[in-house]
RNA sequence: GCGGAAGUGGCGGAAUUGGCAGACGCGCAGGACUUAGGAUCCUGUGGCCGAGAGGCCGUGGGGGUUCAACUCCCUCCUUCCGCACCA
């Protein structure tokens, strides 16, 4: 007898597969297609089963969608430019370049290995010149629409590395390499997408793809988006005539309530006012100190509120009167206007920052229902919508009443305007990087910024760069990339030495897979009117946010351009949960990974692609449990041994379908529960994707298969082949090269990769009898078995005849009857 | 602080959406086969009471709706995740 040989098995399919070219797909509109896709992998070291947990659900999918007949495009390819090849270039000089394809190759063959159904023709590497020129085409075709601009922004600057670090690499606010120097604030000269533009429909598209997204996600887009509608209302500044101050409020209605006027430290319109005040020497002492701290969200969220007058007023335009023009660190620049009315009343930070300074604090909304508030009662800030009181002629008006009309007032009395703003602001692409995709621009001194012609893309990253992890951009050390000529005027000018963003990359390689080799678009539009948009997106949570927003923006300007035709690129998204041991996530920094390799070289893929689904469903995080792995081991290798008992007689006869009629009791159950197994599976892997409960049902029939020996004595060829050839159809998706191997043992010749998902029968699921439960006030008291489909009398009548239920009956009355056929009858009693 | 998800045996989890709680797997216990078994097969396995038939309790806590609640409503507790001075 032949052993279950996973590593044999395994190999030997993964050629047929490939020698078939199984998996290729190319477009063809007689076809219904399915576009299936797991998120682009950065390549980095050994891939744990973490990795491979997202890709076994993709391709279980992917599997299961073929069998169904569509036309399965699979792709995969490399995030492979970043940061962490030139910490190994630093770490190990070695070339990014290296270090990266070295990983490329490692991933691919873990991939091969477990047998992931990609069309390889199509895969692409982000740092492949073929694939970023047109990251540089896309730069360019948005430089011309002004979706893309220069403006100085705030980076966070080591002094001892001399470089800019990511918001990853500031550690309590110090330099991740130096933890003792505290990171300075800089502002330097880069490259931003106007993302900010498609806001609104950013906002508004999320209702068109909401059914086919975890709903978490969505939430996470609406508040990232952060729309929010207010008014803007100019102050006028009563010590210089000429000028005024701009604020963005969502509470006009409790602007009698404002009682200072506070900027953020970077206003355009501080120096004005602190020129020739009386408070100026200290206040730009303060402002220098305000200005230094840490552009990182958490350290700016935590920091103590501070800030100091600049002696100058503003005035109310609602109430005319004069109120102090304060400046400080909780106001943000770049949101709204840069400034606000302080309500402390009514707004939680203004309540602290007013009492902390010993501002006044008027009460201009009191609650619609409880006690007043009070001066003296008032603890903290009270928030809410409310009735309006010394509010002039606004007072008694309601919020919601007060803020339209004060908002409407203020546009008539032209000092202010309803609008809305987003919290969403624009994307910084810049980066001091070597290992990214070059920016295609060239500064010249008479022409200014020119952007690279696209008959000179693609720019290409030069070869040899001294990368220190020290001072500035790597390429503004190689003179031959630096220097260059004016494409305008000729004359000398230099390239533009920061790369970009690696989000870039991966805002739009989904449509590059579709058209992979094209030399000269970015990818055939045609291609993608058939394939686009992605039908089903699988990969992390820890991507809801940024590269699902960029995606979508970058679908929606490549739409605008006249590239594709969808308004959003993923109708579907699924997000697959962690792989955990130890309580935390598998990662190589805790040292907490199980090799995926060593899981396939033990085990084999298929057990470890079963395991994978089987422990939880795809969307909750898994504990790792080797000691689970077994069972699923066990439970292939009886599946092998079940099926080489009885593939002799099946393959001994060419049985049909048709011949599985009067088949006797005992085959009638196995064929009943084959299909109704069936059944379940196919709804699992219709509805939700719960593999861990379609595979259990499928152990269960194996179990029964073996239990009953249903097939030994005098078995019905037919009916055998029906069993075996069902379940080996069912395991396919998840378990495809041991599938594989059975459907030829059943005696099939040219593998299953392309066969058919079955149909169920619902006159073999049927059941003829069934198990229906007596209960007497909602308890269970008997159970009796009947034949199917009985009448609710007929029900009644047999529960009653049970003794048990006789005896609980016995001197009391009933007074209902509930009956839920096939499955229950209770008898309510007093 | 705001937003989201989740709490079921010793463990991972199931319950086709209001109808038998604990499927399936792991672990554990007993047995069979074996020179041997960490292979394979069989049996048992939520708690308490009972020799047994059987009974009672039980899905984070408390309350409610219902003939019937893991499932729906209210309330509290715990854990995890995301955002975080957004005016």
């Amino acid at each position: 007898m032949a052993e279950y040989d996973p590593q044999v098995i395994e190999s030997k399919w993964q050629k047929v597969w490939e020698r078939q070219k199984a998996f290729e797909a190319d477009a063809d509109p007689d076809r219904e297609k399915y576009y299936v896709l797991e998120m682009l992998p950065y390549p980095s070291g050994t891939l744990h089963m973490g990795h491979m947990r997202n890709y076994t659900i993709g391709d279980t999918v992917a599997r299961y969608r073929r069998m169904r007949g569509y036309n399965v495009v699979h792709p995969m390819g490399w995030d492979a430019f970043g940061l962490p090849a030139e910490n190994a270039a630093i770490q190990r000089g070695i070339h990014p370049r290296d270090w990266t394809l070295g990983n490329v190759a490692e991933f691919k063959k873990v991939c091969y290995r477990f047998g992931f159904s990609y069309d390889w023709r199509r895969e692409i590497a982000s740092c492949d010149p073929e694939y970023y020129r047109w990251n540089q085409w896309i730069f360019l075709r948005m430089f011309e629409r002004d979706l893309a601009y220069r403006k100085k922004s705030r980076v966070n600057w080591c002094p001892k590395c001399a470089t800019v670090l990511a918001n990853e690499q500031v550690v309590n606010g110090c330099c991740w390499r130096h933890e003792d120097t505290p990171v300075e604030a800089r502002d330097l000269d880069q490259w931003f997408f106007r993302i900010t533009r498609y806001a609104e429909e950013l906002l508004t598209g999320l209702d068109a793809i909401a059914g086919g997204w975890p709903e978490r996600v969505v939430t996470m887009q609406r508040n990232w988006i952060g729309k929010s509608r207010g008014a803007r209302v100019r102050f006028d500044v009563a010590e210089l005539s000429g000028k005024s101050i701009e604020v963005f409020t969502t509470r006009i209605d409790t602007i009698f309530g404002a009682s200072a006027i506070v900027l953020a430290p970077s206003h355009p319109l501080i120096a004005e006012l602190l020129a020739g005040s009386p408070s100026r020497a200290e206040a730009e002492a303060q402002l220098g100190r305000m200005r230094q701290t840490s552009v990182k969200a958490e350290d700016v969220a935590t920091a103590e509120k501070i800030g100091f007058p600049t002696g100058r007023h503003a005035v109310n335009p609602f109430s005319g009167e004069k109120i102090p023009i304060w400046v400080a660190n909780f106001v943000l620049m770049d949101y709204g206007t840069g400034a606000i009315m302080a309500v402390p009343a009514h707004d939680e930070r203004d309540f602290e920052f007013c009492t902390k300074y010993k501002l006044n604090i008027p009460i201009v909304i009191q609650p619609s229902d409880g006690p007043p508030l009070t001066p003296g009662n008032q603890k903290k800030a009270f928030p809410e919508h409310g009735k309006l009181v010394n509010s002039g002629p606004y007072s008694g008006l309601a919020s919601e009443v007060a803020l339209a009309r004060m908002s409407a007032d203020a546009e008539k009395g032209k000092f202010g305007r309803g609008e809305t703003t987003f919290r969403l602001r624009d994307w910084g692409i810049s980066r001091q990087r070597y290992w990214g995709t070059p920016i295609p621009v060239i500064y010249c001194e008479k022409d200014g910024v020119v952007p690279v012609p696209d008959d000179q893309l693609p720019v290409r990253l030069p070869e040899k760069v001294a990368i220190t992890g020290m001072g500035q951009s790597p390429l503004a050390g190689v003179p031959e990339f630096v220097n260059t000529k004016c494409p305008k005027c000729g004359g000398p000018a230099r390239r533009e030495t920061d790369t970009m963003d690696t989000f870039v990359d991966s805002s739009w390689y989904y449509l590059r897979y579709l058209d992979p080799h094209n030399e000269q678009k970015p990818f055939d539009p045609a291609k993608a009117r058939y394939w686009f948009p992605v039908d089903q997106y699988i990969g992390g949570i820890v991507h809801a946010i940024l590269h699902l927003l960029y995606a979508r923006f970058f679908t929606k300007v490549l739409r605008d351009l006249g590239h594709v035709s969808a308004d959003e690129p993923f109708t579907r998204l699924f997000c697959q949960g962690l792989v955990l041991k130890g309580g935390t996530a598998m990662s190589k920094s805790k040292g907490n990974v199980v090799v995926a390799m060593d899981m396939a070289v033990k085990y084999g893929a298929d057990t470890g692609r079963l395991y994978t689904l089987f422990a939880a469903p795809p969307e909750k995080d898994m504990e790792w449990s080797e000691q689970s792995v077994e069972g699923c081991s066990r439970f292939l290798n009886r599946l092998f041994r079940l099926v080489e008992r009885y593939a002799p007689i099946v393959r001994s006869h060419a049985a049909s379908a048709g011949e599985l009629g009067g088949a006797s009791e005992k085959e009638k159950a196995l064929l009943r529960k084959t299909h109704q197994t069936l059944r379940r599976v196919t709804y699992d892997f219709e509805s939700r994707w719960h593999f861990n409960s379609a595979i259990a049902i499928v152990m269960e029939l194996v179990n029964e298969i073996h239990a009953q020996e249903p097939l030994t004595e005098g078995a019905r060829p037919a009916v055998a082949k029906e069993v075996l050839e069902l379940t080996t159809l069912m395991v396919a998706p998840m378990a495809p090269h041991l599938a594989e191997e059975l459907w030829e043992m059943l005696g099939h010749a040219g593998g299953l990769a392309r066969a058919s998902w079955p149909q169920y029968r619902e006159e073999f699921a049927a059941e003829e009898e069934v198990e229906i439960v007596i209960q007497v006030n909602g308890r269970v008291r008997a159970r009796i078995v009947v034949q199917a489909g009985l009448s609710q009398d007929d029900l009644v009548a047999s529960g009653k005849a049970e003794p048990r239920v006789a005896e609980e009956l016995k001197g009391k009355a009933i007074v209902k009857i509930i009956v839920v056929p096939d499955k229950l009858v209770n008898l309510v009693v007093r």
